[in-house]
DNA sequence: TTCTGTAAAATAGTATACGATTTGAAATGA
DNA sequence: TCATTTCAAATCGTATACTATTTTACAGAA
């Protein structure tokens, strides 16, 4: 089976666009984002052939930014690409649930332990800020954003660019999964609970405390996300 | 002080491209593997502004296929972009040799606990033909790419791409300061007697002494790399 | 029917060309 | 001298146009 980009898809791929109001003047990075939007929220399933005219005319430029664009999503393992054929959606898989979920669990634990001990308290005064101001936003269509945003406001002190950028991979790979399970759940209510609790963990300097926190908080939503979601994957196409 | 890509520099590259030998039939990919190849030797110091045509009459090629290189890399972390002012070869620092050396060492210990319980017997033999043929090649200019190649080898029984990829971008940013270190020190005499423990272990589905002798496998070369380089990086331009 | 082979259509890849932006250097004034 | 303005050169960003490759559709043979 041959999955296409349809007009239809392509259509809203535009609106998508529109409502994401990014920075008209930045062609590839804008078209990265939508794409990958489209990607993570399920607009453009695993195995849809990624046709650079349809994208291209979808998002009112050439080609080129396109191709820059699918460029860096490959590099972030949402899409593959093969020489003379295009990029396809890349095809998600139980497995790559899993490994996903575990990369973040253990990507996160080991920032907590570098930025902790680094931590002012002017940087957990901002982390605190970011809680209070995500806790008094209701905008549920957000929240996973914002919830990136503040756990890499825990580990900013650690200043590791390297580090945070494999954590926000993990978090887009993690979120195709997450995505499937809000659609049909309703988003969570976000457990601001114990993002304080892991503050407060930072606050005493307490770093064993502030990782297991950090450990149940990510592990308790992963089980969850996985039971719920591994009897729907399975089955389904996978590369 | 401005650093520019000379001609001599530009003739190099176009050199480098020809030692390669990689598949003509993809110029971006091609392209990409010359620019890292070029940064992490050194050729192209941090601070280098690239410009899109002198690499392009170097490569002979277009703009086109060179910028979708330096998009890649720009996701690797090996360049940094700014719209309408092109990309310029990210800055070296302590503090990024220090990450990167911690970012491997982490990254690696975890693959170790994943892959050793899932490791077959042909998956060991594997390895192991790999380290008796890395032994007998004497090449020392390809030595780093065999290592990495050789320790990606233990790992591939966990099937885990983004982990696999994470290790990758890792060793490519470390290797920007090995590299420094070996020029002055000559290469080093390749440890294959470690990486057979290591593999005696995963025979003996020793998980614990595996992490343990990765860990001293990787830090103590880690430990010697920077106490030689930091006081060189010191003072140097960081952004 | 099922299997070719072949031609047409679709798509990928990129060199070229050109407007837009930034940079660098000379000219001017303080 | 030093700062500021101006203009030319360098460079970037990408739409367009063209070639190369792949895919599709179809005709005829087995």
């Amino acid at each position: 089976m041959k999955i296409m980009g349809s007009d239809r898809t392509m259509h809203q791929l535009s609106q998508l666009d529109r409502r994401l109001k990014l920075d008209a003047s930045n062609a590839p990075q804008r078209a990265a984002d939508v794409i990958r939007e489209a990607i993570v929220s399920g607009l453009l399933p695993s195995g849809s052939s990624l046709k650079q005219t349809s994208i291209a005319d979808a998002l009112q430029c050439s080609k080129i930014p396109v191709r820059e664009a699918l460029r860096e999503l490959e590099g972030q393992g949402l899409v593959d690409f093969e020489t003379n054929r295009g990029f396809v959606v890349s095809s998600t898989s139980v497995s790559e649930m899993m490994e996903s979920f575990k990369l973040r669990l253990h990507l996160e634990k080991f920032a907590v332990r570098e930025s902790l001990p680094k931590a002012t308290q002017g940087d957990l005064d901002r982390v605190e800020a970011l809680i209070d101001e995500f806790e008094t936003l209701k905008d549920v269509s957000v929240s996973s954003h914002w919830n990136l945003k503040l756990h890499l406001a825990f580990y900013a002190p650690a200043k590791m660019r390297h580090l945070d950028r494999m954590i926000k991979r993990a978090h887009t790979i993690a979120h195709r999964y997450t995505h499937m399970y809000m659609q049909n759940h309703g988003e969570g209510v976000e457990t601001q609970d114990e993002h304080r609790k892991i503050l407060d963990a930072y606050r005493q300097g307490e770093v064993d405390l502030a990782v297991a926190l950090m450990d149940s908080h990510i592990s308790v939503a992963s089980n969850r996300f996985a039971r719920d979601l591994k009897p729907r994957l399975r089955g389904v196409h996978e590369e």
